[in-house]
DNA sequence: CTAAAAGGTTTC
DNA sequence: AAACCTTTTAGG
């Protein structure tokens, strides 16, 4: 009898896998399949294989064919890792799909795909032989530095001795050492996803009867700590059924040799069994909840859309009860067997949200994001491959898990730009990659926001997209009222306390008198962004990059907030000696040392990168606010995202100005989204918040805008905009960033590539431009910005042109050294 | 002139 | 990405 693989091919057959590598290289590479392994081979399994001289890593087999390679021998494939595959079809779809939308390599996208616990590179290591110790006199320096720094870590990585030695060819050095016997080298495997293994314990059967308890107490009377133990778990089982050795321990307090000695007396019965890390998955479902009318004309507005159309767009105003309606969405889909991708940005992935979720999925609830570690990950992967979760929450990567029968993707806050990857590649769009993949199901989209982008609302009008309104708040909330104070005006009056306005200080006064809460919103973190001496002129800046540093507070060091760079704040001019050093500008920091001085009795928390460090640090600023722990909460863009707390009744925009003059396309309806959503977080529940915004110009068109809450004027002044500046919905954009060590090489560079651009794109290509930040981490950099009309031209041809281009571009000469990315859709 | 470092190419 | 081969640079 034959075996049979999935290819038709028997065992006799030699069969070939195209796999995709984990790295920055174009294309697939073919290994051979060992006899036997035949039955094994299925496309999307893992195997290892070995890349180059030492390299090994773990591949995913994309193709497989019996027709070997004509130039070359292929390759024996090392093993297969798994018994069924990690990604399906679609997935491998989609990462095809990604690779050439957003012009980067299928290893680029598997790389962003895959949890890292999925993921394996063997790794040189560098250790100290045993005789490394003794004789060190006839070293040179460099070979004395490695030694030395293996004193103090016990193994070390290539990439370290690179680092180290600041050269990039180490190799021969190590071949040295390694001959004389001063070092190993080992190529090692790195660890991959391990289950977590608990040990539970159980009272032998013969105890656990009424009699048998009871006599088993009273032989324990000589043996008071073991009683105890056993006390301790009689106590525990009357609450959950399987017990830890661990619960036991805590709660009687005894150490690991009693229970080991109870095991022995066969009392108890002990198993190692994997549980999950992903705690907190059992909540009871309940949570009935009624929607009201308008939530009920939307539910049903929706269905009908989405029976014409693939893409919904929800605009429903700020505390409009999209949630409930989402929820109400996916009960539909789950019933019918299907399973849900609900995407969150990010910074919004809070507990509240997922909270609420698990009160109606309990279990069947998956959540994925950045905070999670690789363990973690690995797990929420495999519990949807083998569809145990009907709903997952994610951020943006979480599109990229291995989902067999979507029905329904919802993208909550579909105008996030946090859904756009930006550095490393692949450049993805969460949104517009998670639109392709509901295509590839044949589900449906709903996009929700109280601000929809530009790019969406015009879809929905358009009639791409399906459209649904809903303009009243839950439970009749009214919007709050905006006020504005022209900060010029206050200044001249002398109404200014520090950055705070008089109106806005009697404001926060007020509601902090009647029990209620304030948010202050500046977008800026840190003390104080610029120290500028006022003797010479002279600006702090970071030694790496063209942007000025930051002082912290908070750790009391000036920061380079592009590549971390830190260091000790000057009270004098390095460049004249002047003792003179002015501050200006100030971030969340120096607003909340501000507000202390003015408002000492009021307990005030920040929201910012900073004070959110840690897996729960943004979860724990934000209860303490909930739990009204804090009366004013300062914080940067964060307070804006989708919170929802019933106390606040004062939102405050310190300054708007700096949301507004930016240089940027999408900077007026960035800035509207913003304020709009800022302002949403007031007055919820029944009372009519005050929102504050301070600015120098409040006449502009943008606050205008906010205060009438006129979504739909702010969409059409865009629209207008956009359409006589060639920008997105009505043009595709392209940005390419030309990076060098050096500045004119950078420069001559990048014109040379625009050049290129131009032969074929003409007129479409705009620059090379310095950009805001023209040298980041030491290199300078030069952008071009390509803007392509969607209507008469195909993406396609384009995107070949510029991948020809840029082969034309790499394989000149005069460009040694110059690095190129593509940023397709830029934001 | 040699030796070491940087640069370029290849990896199935 | 990283190891190997080729070219360039530095140092005596």
């Amino acid at each position: 009898m034959l075996e049979f693989t999935p290819g038709g091919a028997d065992t006799r057959t030699t069969l070939f896998v195209e796999v995709i590598l984990p790295l920055a290289i174009s294309g697939t590479y073919t290994y051979r399949i060992p006899n036997g392994w035949n039955h094994q081979v299925a496309i999307g399994k893992r195997v290892i294989v070995q890349f180059g001289k030492n390299k090994v890593y773990s591949a995913i087999i994309h193709r497989i064919t019996t027709q070997a390679p004509e130039r070359y021998e292929a390759k024996y494939i090392i093993d297969i890792l798994d018994d069924m595959p990690i990604v399906g079809d679609p997935q491998l779809q989609l990462w095809e799909w990604i690779s050439s939308y957003y012009l980067c390599t299928l290893g680029e996208v598997m790389q962003a795909a895959l949890p890292a616990a999925l993921k394996l590179a063997s790794e040189t290591k560098i250790v100290a032989a045993d005789k490394a110790s003794a004789d060190r006199s006839d070293l040179n320096d460099k070979e004395y530095l490695i030694l030395d720094a293996l004193d103090i870590s016990p193994e070390l990585k290539v990439s370290d001795v690179v680092k180290l030695l600041g050269q990039k060819t180490v190799f021969p050095l190590l071949k040295r050492l390694f001959e004389k016997g001063l070092i190993l080298i080992s190529e090692e495997l790195s660890a991959k996803y391990k289950p977590k293994m608990k040990t539970f314990v159980r009272l032998h059967p013969d105890y656990t009867d009424e009699v048998g308890r009871k006599l088993l107490l009273e032989s324990l009377n000589n043996a008071p700590k073991q009683q105890d133990a056993v006390l301790a778990y009689l106590q525990l089982s009357r609450q959950q059924e399987e017990i830890t050795r661990q619960a036991v321990m805590e709660a009687s307090g005894c150490s690991p040799a009693i229970i080991t000695a109870l095991m022995e007396k066969e009392i108890f019965v002990s198993e190692v069994r994997a549980v999950s890390r992903l705690a907190g998955e059992d909540v009871e479902i309940t949570g009935e909840f009624v929607l009201n009318a308008a939530q009920e004309t939307a539910f049903m507005a929706i269905k009908d859309r989405m029976d014409e159309k693939d893409v919904v767009l929800l605009h429903g105003v700020t505390a409009s009860g999209k949630t409930q309606l989402y929820i109400r969405l996916m009960e539909e889909v789950v019933a019918k067997g299907g399973h849900v991708l609900y995407l969150l940005p990010e910074i919004a992935l809070t507990a509240q949200i997922t909270e609420r979720l698990r009160v109606h999925f309990g279990n069947k609830l998956g959540v994925y994001h950045s905070r999670f570690n690789d363990n973690e990950r690995a797990e929420v992967w495999h519990k949807v491959l083998k569809g145990e979760y009907r709903v997952v929450v994610g951020a943006r990567s979480a599109v990229f898990l291995p989902f067999q029968s979507l029905g329904l993707v919802i993208v909550d806050e579909e105008h996030e730009t946090s859904y756009k990857q930006f550095d490393p590649a692949p450049r993805y769009h969460a949104r517009d990659s998670a639109i392709y993949l509901a295509h590839l199901h044949s589900a449906k989209v709903l996009l929700g926001s109280a601000t929809p982008s530009v790019e969406s609302y015009y879809n929905a009008r358009s009639g791409k997209y399906g459209l649904v309104t809903i303009s009243q708040r839950y439970g009749d909330a009214q919007l709050p009222e905006i006020i504005t104070v022209n900060i010029t005006e206050e200044s001249r009056k002398d109404n200014m306390f520090s950055y705070f306005s008089g109106t806005l200080l009697r404001e926060i006064e007020q509601a902090l008198a009647s029990q209620q809460q304030v948010i202050l919103f500046q977008n800026r973190r840190g003390h104080t962004p610029l120290l500028q001496c006022k003797t010479c002129g002279y600006i702090a800046k970071c030694i790496h990059c063209d942007v000025s540093l930051t002082y912290h507070k908070s750790s009391g060091k000036l920061h380079c907030h592009y590549c971390g760079f830190s260091e000790d704040p000057v009270q004098v001019c390095p460049a004249c000696g002047s003792t003179h050093i002015e501050s200006k500008g100030f971030g969340t920091e120096r607003v909340e040392e501000e507000l202390e001085i003015l408002l000492p009795d009021a307990r005030i928390g920040r929201l910012d990168l900073d004070s959110t460090r840690g897996k729960h640090g943004f979860d724990r600023v934000l209860t303490a606010f909930d739990e009204h722990r804090y009366d004013i909460l300062v914080g940067t863009q964060m307070v804006a995202k989708g919170l929802d707390f019933g106390k606040v009744s004062v939102i405050g925009i310190i300054n708007a100005d700096g949301l507004i003059n930016y240089p940027d396309f999408r900077a007026y309806e960035r800035a509207f989204s913003l304020l709009a959503q800022v302002s949403g977080r007031a007055g919820r529940r029944n009372r009519k918040g005050k929102v504050i915004i301070q600015s120098y110009a409040p006449h502009h068109r943008i606050i205008q805008q906010v205060m009438e809450h006129d979504y739909e004027g702010m969409f059409m002044t865009e629209v207008g905009e956009r359409k006589s500046y060639h920008y997105p919905p009505f043009y595709r954009l392209f940005r390419f960033e030309v990076k060098h060590k050096e500045q004119q090489p950078a420069h001559d560079a990048a014109h040379r590539l625009a050049a290129l651009l131009r032969e074929g794109l003409a007129h479409r290509v705009f620059g090379p431009e310095v950009p805001l930040v023209g040298r980041v981490r030491n290199h300078y950099i030069y952008g071009i910005l390509v803007k392509v009309e969607r209507a008469g031209i195909s993406v396609a041809k384009v995107k070949e042109l510029m991948k020809a281009t840029l082969l034309r571009f790499e394989t000149n000469k005069a460009n040694k050294g110059v690095r190129v990315q593509v940023d397709v859709d830029p934001y």
